[in-house]
DNA sequence: CTTAAATTTGTCAAAATTTGACAAGCCAAA
DNA sequence: TTTGGCTTGTCAAATTTTGACAAATTTAAG
């Protein structure tokens, strides 16, 4: 599984010298699941990124942005085709966002 | 949900002049089940792209990358950070085959 | 070492999602 | 109207995901 969210959020923890405890207690979640959100094991819920961003006083759209990446990354994991599924898929959303213009 | 796929596979169908029964049949799948892959309600199973691809005589990694970047899209669909995150993973790709050249 | 805290690993049932199958509906052409 | 092709809706079964917990492993400190 992609884990650039997962090593992102570990080295904020760490610059911000808390503990997995501390932290899970905070998102209400367990530490062995901050842990597997950490390691990329289990995929953090959407609404978790946002917690995480206030928490570590980061960049809201830095860390959501990785975690879309990782999830786009698992659909084309190990696709000879990956990268152009990737282009393709790039030109739907120019011209969806588009359209989206007057909506 | 994105439908590059089924616009295609529908689009050859009908070049062919193959009613959807007959296809449904080939496959092994019901016609609401064709019916519902054909307008993206559902999605093809992965093997199934290889079916349409020999059943319609086209061309098999043309229609395996539609139907990837329509999962693609899928994850991002109405992110406005849609586009940042689609580069961000392209990146990881591009890192990760290089690695893999020697595996 | 020995212990104690921190993290990781493994397991499992509950919850949620996806799937396949079928019945019924719609609609255009004869 | 009736018929054939396609679509819509529904539902249970299968699959996947989730959250919670216990246990194992690793780390750091005395």
């Amino acid at each position: 599984m992609a884990n650039q969210f997962g090593g992102r959020i570990k080295q904020l923890r760490e610059q911000h010298n808390l503990l997995q405890r501390q932290v899970a207690s905070q998102l209400e979640i367990d530490t062995p699941m901050l842990s597997k959100i950490e390691r990329g094991e289990r995929k953090a819920k959407k609404e978790q990124v946002g917690q995480f961003a206030k928490l570590y006083n980061a960049d809201n759209n830095e860390l959501l942005i990785l975690w879309l990446a990782d999830q786009l990354f698992d659909v084309v994991e190990g696709e000879d085709l990956a990268l152009k599924a990737i282009h393709m898929a790039e030109e739907e959303i120019r011209i969806h966002s588009k359209s989206a213009k007057r909506k």
